[in-house]
DNA sequence: AGATCTACCCGCACGC
DNA sequence: TGCGTGCGGGTAGATC
């Protein structure tokens, strides 16, 4: 599944593949992936892609005039193809492209969203998101701003894109066992020294999943024949039962606000 | 008002 | 083989 660094990907591919196209023609197969009215295909059809940009898991692929504004959620991803290539089922959107190629929208759970607008800051979900933890701004001062008032588990609160954003749900399980916190801790249990550590830890991360392309997990790919190369450095994220890497205790699985949570109770212990 | 929780979207994978 | 259920990112709306 698509999170930060799988969208990263995706942006630095499609750079490389579409660069000032031409869209000549847009197909939408499947209406409910467009988020805007009825005037979507007439706002986007003639422009070309001039930048290609990611906030948080979101994609911001640059018009003449306007933004595509783009969540790939569980398993969106796109292809470009030529004209012989036959569409499946799962293609929802075919943007036909001024060389003869198309740029087609594939999404098997029908979970992702394109919305078009004229400018970023009008944006809902942009405008919502937290720092990116390569800000500056984005130290121990500013994490516990949000941590020491809050009594959700800390695994929750590093999946609220409000906080940092780009966080999914496989890293936030790599994070927390890197930097050895209960992913069940209450968020304004965490000292400074471990919420510097958390930021530590995710900035590793994120910099090595990029590095490798992302993570490819069940189906996903980011782009036809690329595909990620992090799930080798996966640490504690589908490994329950197996032992944890560092102290040989069997890694536990348990959901945590209704998601997923890898841990080693044993190297994540709480003292509180 | 702000924090937190819950339901929803969707189709595949899995287990009985 | 077939049916029920778990999964999950973001958001809307309910509830505390």
């Amino acid at each position: 599944m698509p999170e930060l660094p799988e969208v990263q990907t995706v942006v630095d591919t499609l750079e490389i593949l579409i660069q000032n196209k031409r869209i000549v023609d847009i197909d939408v197969k499947y209406p409910p992936i467009i988020d805007n009215d009825v005037n979507f295909e007439s706002n986007v059809t003639n422009q070309q892609f001039k930048s290609f940009d990611r906030k948080g898991k979101f994609l911001i692929l640059g018009l003449n005039d306007g933004y595509l504004v783009i969540h790939l959620r569980m398993e969106g991803k796109f292809y470009v193809v030529n004209q012989e290539h036959t569409l499946d089922k799962h293609s929802h959107l075919v943007f036909h492209l001024d060389d003869g190629q198309r740029l087609i929208y594939h999404d098997v759970r029908k979970f992702g969203r394109i919305h078009y607008v004229k400018q970023l800051d009008k944006h809902k979900g942009l405008n919502r998101l937290g720092l990116e933890i390569w800000d500056d701004k984005c130290n121990v001062e500013y994490l516990s701003s949000s941590t020491k008032r809050r009594t959700i588990a800390i695994k929750t609160l590093l999946l609220d894109q409000s906080v940092i954003s780009g966080i999914g749900n496989i890293y936030a399980n790599e994070i927390l066992f890197d930097s050895k916190i209960d992913p069940k801790l209450k968020s304004n249990q965490l000292t400074d020294l471990e919420l510097e550590r958390i930021l530590i830890s995710t900035k590793e991360i994120l910099d090595l999943a990029i590095e490798q392309g992302g993570t490819s997990i069940r189906s996903y790919t980011s782009q036809l024949g690329v595909t990620g190369r992090f799930q080798q450095y996966l640490k504690v994220h589908g490994r329950d039962g197996q032992p944890c890497l560092i102290c040989n205790e069997p890694i536990v699985k348990e959901q945590v606000n209704g998601r997923g949570t890898y841990f080693c109770p044993k190297c994540q212990k709480s003292s509180k």
